[in-house]
DNA sequence: TATTGTTATACTCTATAACTATA
DNA sequence: TATAGTTATAGAGTATAACAATA
């Protein structure tokens, strides 16, 4: 045995030229690295990505409707629902009626829920600074105005 | 009725900072975006992302096995399974068995997958290039780094 | 024993469509 | 008629685990 390698010289070395040349692949491969992290963070408190996407917004958007929600994270109404539910019976949020249209509700974050949202953003952004170490504040500042951009730019 | 807009001046004007803060929601939405540009191009060719991918992989790595295809595209074995299957069933690429290893497969595009491979390709430049319109080359090219460091930067 | 490919299964996430109650 | 919220269902997409053949 002694000092050879356990895998021959010639390993696996495969070439993703044209792949990686997508922007598309790029960022999915990214995306599924920061998307692992932040489900590591969420997973601590019983938390999917989506429904802490809606405690943010909730946190910062007293009284807001779940079709307003819908449109802020770009999911279908019946989709919010679930979300809504699962927040709810956590007791994270509280759905109010509202005087004069008895059709919707006013979603209304909770001190339970103020303060988990906290707690959660904290450990998120000390994740989120971990990840990107290697990032210089400028290019972090890059990176988020670029995909922005990108994003932006949907026909 | 007259030139009153259709919805009120006080429009959902929801507020979305701290989820817009974090790089891995800024990054879905971004990726969303594209991903589904990408979707509109395989789906006139009956093809799905992760099948693309394999196609571009196997393209560039003649006689290839399946597990190298899993690793280089990140994913599961048993995946690569259902992706080789479909592949092979339209006769984009052929399995052929290896001397010497009867266990291992090695995988080959076909001139017919080679063609669609190509044509795809170009579609697809095509349309990343409509969609990243807004970027200059520069700004491309700093795109595609920083999100490489981010996934280098895996734990 | 370890590895390749396979199968069966289950799980997550989200959308679609049909419904109700209110407006 | 139109809208808010709801329900049931279905479809991607992928992973997990157990297995057969081969090394």
């Amino acid at each position: 045995m002694a000092i050879s390698a356990s895998k021959p010289a010639t390993a696996p070395q495969i070439d993703d030229t044209t792949l990686r040349g997508f922007i598309g692949y790029t960022m999915k491969r990214a995306y599924m690295v920061v998307r692992n992290d932040m489900h590591r963070v969420l997973a601590e408190h019983d938390l999917r990505v989506t429904t802490f996407s809606a405690l943010c917004i909730i946190a910062e958007n007293s009284d807001l409707t779940q079709t307003q929600l819908a449109g802020a994270l770009k999911i279908e109404r019946s989709s919010v629902v679930v979300v809504v539910d699962e927040l709810e019976g956590r007791e994270l949020i509280s759905r109010n009626r509202v005087e004069g249209d008895r059709r919707t509700y006013a979603l209304r974050i909770t001190l339970k829920g103020r303060r988990l949202f906290e707690r959660i953003v904290e450990e998120a952004k000390q994740h989120e600074n971990a990840l990107l170490s290697d990032l210089s504040d400028a290019e972090r500042e890059t990176l988020f105005g670029l995909l922005k951009r990108v994003e932006n730019s949907a026909s």
